[in-house]
DNA sequence: CGTTTCCATGGAAACGATTCCATACCTACA
DNA sequence: TGTAGGTATGGAATCGTTTCCATGGAAACG
């Protein structure tokens, strides 16, 4: 492996390293002449300049970090792509971290995004301010919080707004008869975690439902703890005729059981699933979801992160979430959770 | 932003920068007496080595590039994550780019990929060994393709041998008396689509099934593609019985206007998809797929890139596939497509 | 024609680590 | 006691760029 260097291209030019450089990084203080000579010797060459030292010398990477819980959860896989997308068109390359739902695999991730020097870092944070999210801080790397925020830190951030949909969502479910609705949480060590299931506590009490404190199971955001949700919930000696899922992935599994177990959703049971996955409105019944844009979340991200190393303060940005009505919980049930016609 | 360096560790320690780099990177010719002293020294200035400088002196970067056409696609997501997590454990961090299923865009990853230095490569590729992918070869930079290969390029992959899923679905298709399946392809600019592609009419023409080129529609593994490919496909004048897509997004296209058109899947139409995803087992009727393993397609590619980044040649794997039947293809239909009993 | 200005250029010093090489010290052995 | 061998250490070179600074020549101006 012979390393090309820019000095190999600078001698087959016939002008000095500086020169070269100079060419490259479309320096106008050269000469027509010497800026064909150097483009030749490039592509004759076939010289692709390390960018570590570059970035060495020029304390830039071009290049930020992501750092989700897991691109397998479709949420964050659009987020990714997104993100990806829109830092590529401003010339980044995005460094991809999946956190697993764990803090110490979020500091890991956040000491090597660190230690490579990142321009910057986009993280849908998890946990308190301790750990490495203080380093972020105290060395001033900019960072944008996406889909979540940690309590105490002023970091920009864009998030949903998950109350309106979910009171939307309770008020939809008890103007069709249901009165004691299950709610699989998000985990509470974060933000939406938190807010969501604060949100679903404070709307079920406006409206005078059930509070019983066994109606809410709290998960962790993945496929296997939806479905442990409804297997804890369905078992109680009273249990719920609508269930309300924090996550996609949490409905997944609370779908995968629900059929196992042969009930059967929007009959016997009704459905809402916080986030909007394309392939719910395929599902028979089709998922009634509480929808946010994500593509909107990872491109007001991406440009508040370019503000932020340009020095700029954005201000943080909260989107708005609304129900989408589809058959999973369009049946009226009776109080006592009598039988019903099934509608499609 | 004051950075802290090795120096200033060093100094603060009362030894030598060359000392404080022998006692991080674990060198044993080290007394004990520095290595605490550095070690609280790092503690006390919160030090983070500068990764760029490091791998500049020592021509490692311990980072890979992951380069795929989408990580929406949940079979990309999943090896993302995989690869992911598999390189971390090996001390990698993971670069991800999404090529979009574009080749200019795959050629610009793979050369920032080149700039950046990046250990090892693994790649879904796309088109012909021209362009970039060519730079790899003659620089010698460790590549595994995964997922897709490209022809004549001598390098290791880990692949799916679709042929045997094809034949099955297709055989099981035939022996409910379809005549006529329509094809829903991948691009040919892909060796999974070329493959698929030609596994599909090799299977039709042992079976004696109607050859009929027009039950062929070339789509691009986005799911807008799988609609217009049913939506086409439903025109013809003698239009098919079952729909074979050649992966998952497209099987969700077509299930979308399926669906749109009143068509009932299962019933009026057969649908077997390539890629086996969760969710499909959730859809109503359950989804028939052809089903092969991306976890071990990830762990695979990762180990066998480790291999070659440790100067080995490891042999290319070919994973197997396999057809799993559910109720979206279990109805037998009679050859002019007439009404059918539902099974569920 | 002489002086100022401008522009392209090359030499050399960074950037922050690793690593070769030489040295100083200490122990062990004859 | 003198020498060989081992060990911990520091100085300095190095990795491949960028960028500061000085220089030389051409152009422009009086």
């Amino acid at each position: 492996m012979v390393a090309i260097t820019i000095k190999d291209v600078a001698a087959l030019a016939g002008v000095s390293a500086a020169t070269a450089s100079r060419v490259l990084s479309g320096n106008p203080a050269t000469s027509p002449d010497s800026r064909a000579r150097v483009a030749a010797a490039v592509t004759e060459l076939d010289y692709r300049p390390n960018a570590q030292a570059r970035a060495l010398r020029s304390t830039r990477s071009d290049s930020i970090g992501l750092l989700v819980s897991d691109v397998r959860n479709p949420f964050f896989a659009d987020l990714a792509h997104t993100v990806e997308q829109a830092a590529l068109a401003a010339g980044y390359v995005t460094l991809l971290g999946n956190a697993n739902e764990r803090k110490e695999q979020q500091d890991r991730y956040l000491d090597t995004l660190i230690s490579r020097r990142v321009d910057g870092i986009i993280v849908a944070p998890l946990g308190d301010g301790s750990g490495s999210i203080r380093s972020l801080i105290t060395r001033e790397i900019p960072t944008v919080f996406v889909d979540r925020t940690v309590d105490g830190l002023d970091i920009p951030s864009v998030t949903t707004d998950s109350e309106a949909g979910i009171r939307q969502a309770v008020e939809h479910l008890a103007a069709a008869g249901h009165t004691r609705i299950g709610y699989i949480s998000g985990p509470q060590a974060t933000s939406t975690g938190r807010d969501r299931f604060a949100a679903f506590t404070r709307a079920i009490a406006d409206k005078g439902l059930s509070q019983d404190h066994e109606l809410v199971y709290f998960g962790d955001y993945q496929a296997a703890s939806g479905s442990a949700g409804v297997h804890a919930l369905l078992q109680l000696r009273r249990p719920p005729t609508a269930l309300l899922a924090a996550d996609s992935l949490m409905a997944v599994g609370a779908i995968a059981i629900l059929h196992k177990l042969g009930r059967r959703i929007g009959v016997d049971i009704a459905l809402i699933a916080f986030d909007d996955i394309e392939w719910f409105a395929l599902l028979n019944p089709a998922l009634s979801v509480i929808s946010h844009s994500v593509e909107e979340m990872g491109r007001i991200a991406v440009d508040m992160l370019l503000q932020v190393i340009d020095g700029g303060q954005p201000e943080s940005v909260v989107l708005p979430s609304e129900l989408i009505v589809r058959a999973s919980s369009s049946t009226p049930t009776s109080p006592v959770s009598g039988p019903s016609l099934r509608t499609n």
